[in-house]
DNA sequence: ATAGCTGCAAACTATTTGCAATCCC
DNA sequence: GGGATTGCAAATAGTTTGCAGCTAT
């Protein structure tokens, strides 16, 4: 699915949810649906803050909060300190540098349906989180 | 491995590295030894005060901290907004609970090996996390 | 004896919230 | 016009650190 298609069914949600279409909203989405990285929200920060100068810290909090109770993004279970948003809502898995946290979606599909029941849990869904160090880190290894 | 070897070889772990087995580092070695919901830094600091009232939670913060460097526990890539840690050292999987945070290890296994390259990462080892509602959430459900 | 640990309090970092001014519909 | 949204600043939550006194070896 596109940019421009993905943006579009934001703005829809965004009018049936009664929720105003403001430009540092689309920002904090176009900028989540550029990058691959699954950013933190202060990354999300400072890519808005170069096209809105006045953007506020606080407005990309509130605004990934909204966007993830629209189902639009959704947080990365995380490694570091901070959160990261990440916009395919899709069943994907995730590659994880060690060094610099940066996470990527893998695309390939281990052929694998979890029991329904583990030890009590009611199992919703699961996903692959797979170490290594991502090629910049290797880079800077020498 | 049962608690008390593994607590012999956290003494032995200690000796060897000259750090100096104190009342404080056992105790939280002993919680997370003996809890199996893989607890934050702030469970475990409670549970120690039970023994040892005085205890300070920069005193726990630092003592996961050494565990970890000795390799004797694990910090766990984490659900809501705490570290939670890990004595389990051998390589599971987790069920996570995602209401309240609950973290459990999974035995079985996936016979699976990831490639040792993807996307120009350099693959080390996977996990697998699975997501759930524990029976204690389910309980407090009706 | 002494290097390492601890408790306390203060510092830091990530995130959330109250509120008055402003902006979309 | 009017409620939703924003920016600012202050408040919280989780974690780390400096330091003086204490403790295991």
């Amino acid at each position: 699915m596109d940019r421009k298609k993905k943006l579009g069914q934001f703005i829809e949600a965004c009018r049936h949810s009664g929720l105003k279409i403001t430009p540092q909203r689309v920002a904090v989405y176009e900028v989540l649906l550029t990058r691959e990285d699954h950013p933190t929200v202060e990354d999300i920060y400072n890519e808005v803050k170069k096209k809105y100068p006045f953007v506020s810290l606080a407005t990309v909090y509130r605004t990934v909060e909204t966007l993830e109770e629209l189902g639009l993004i959704r947080k990365v279970a995380y490694w570091g300190s901070s959160v990261r948003y990440d916009a395919n809502t899709s069943d994907h898995h995730h590659l994880i540098c060690v060094q610099c946290g940066a996470i990527r979606d893998v695309e390939f599909c281990l052929d694998w349906t979890p029991p329904t029941n583990i030890q009590g849990y009611r199992v919703h869904k699961y996903s692959l989180h797979i170490y290594g160090v991502c090629p910049v880190c290797q880079a800077k290894e020498n």
